[in-house]
DNA sequence: GTCTATAGTTAGATAGAC
DNA sequence: GTCTATCTAACTATAGAC
């Protein structure tokens, strides 16, 4: 768990803790322009007034929540590097990609809806500190490519092929879990994920 | 452009076709509940009620809508059959897709957008319809394993690969053009776009 | 088939007592 | 920090004249 901000009170910090879970589903349920905050109110079982009090507006609440989420993310996949060698170093970003989509489905969710519908809020954001992260992970596959270790791809589109692959377990689930006819996939599923985009993605960029 | 149903006027027919253009941005870019009639017939530059007219409510239209976009894909997406060889047939496949993301874009959201929140109108089609035809699709995939002319690989997880990266060119595309730096991709760009994945994806199963 | 008027609901946001 | 009451705006949907 991350340290409340020194300038948050200890009750502040848990009610907006609170209320940002209910948030998070109320967002992945119906969208932004589609929650209520009369509907977040009743999930985080408080008065609709206190949202008011903790957050500016609908909006404000909708940013922070997604600056939570990309936090998180950027604590989680620094897995990439020019030390590592190129078998490992996707072997974990795919599998890392593909629990956190086990894991935490709705902040995958709530980011691709963000992008699907023109990305509104996230727009200065990806084109300021995401595109300057984004060339640290390309650089590391081009040096891959130039020393020879894996064929020669073109490193944006297999970021993408890697990033859409496993974020489809999460944000597509209900499709999948209709393909495989199942009540929902399994640890057992989600290892096959792995393996089987492991083997895919390796062998088609010339690895082993 | 498909023929008028036998049971519609065509002042009906080319009504509806103007609130669905209207409708597929409006959806698009609020989502489903965010959507609002009031600004779909400013896109389309009838009076509101007149889309009450010629829809029961706003879910009819929605449905309709996603009915409309499914039959295309239906028709376009046979790629995949036996008498193919995998080569030629995935590479047709990846093609299809990508060019359907540079084409049409939005149907590509519209459905994505569904799913990402659950899918509450497609959910029956997913356990119906949709199955069976993907039944079809894997067991072209698995036929193609058992006679040795691609890897063992698991189909589902092989289709999902082909749905996921091929669609992300049109759902995240915001996300793309700011990862490349551009204001848009251009015809070469989704030509390289389609290189990456058929040379990645096509190793990856063992073809060549 | 079209358009105006309006009923009925739900929404975001704030004021002010506690 | 909490809660009730309330204002204002936007929305869906329908009724009824043309």
């Amino acid at each position: 768990m991350a340290k409340a901000k020194a300038s948050e009170g200890n009750i502040r910090q848990k009610n907006k803790a609170v209320i940002f879970n209910a948030a998070k589903k109320e967002f992945v349920t119906y969208g932004f322009k589609g929650a209520s905050i009369k509907r977040i109110a009743e999930r985080a079982n408080i008065a609709r007034a206190n949202i008011h009090y903790y957050f500016q507006d609908k909006t404000d609440l909708y940013q922070q929540l997604l600056s939570n989420i990309i936090d998180v993310w950027n604590k989680d996949y620094d897995t990439l590097t020019v030390d590592k060698a190129p078998k490992q170093a996707l072997s974990a970003y795919i599998r890392a990609k593909v629990m956190h989509a086990k894991d935490d489905p709705d902040s995958s969710r709530i980011f691709a809806s963000e992008l699907i519908h023109g990305a509104p809020v996230l727009n200065d954001y990806l084109n300021s500190d995401f595109r300057e992260w984004l060339e640290g992970q390309v650089s590391v596959i081009e040096a891959w490519v130039e020393q020879g270790l894996i064929d020669k791809v073109n490193p944006h589109h297999l970021l993408f092929l890697i990033w859409s692959s496993t974020q489809h377990y999460a944000d597509f689930n209900v499709q999948v879990v209709a393909a495989l006819n199942k009540e929902a996939m399994t640890d057992e599923d989600f290892e096959e994920v792995v393996a089987s985009l492991t083997q895919i993605i390796l062998k088609g960029c010339g690895i082993e």
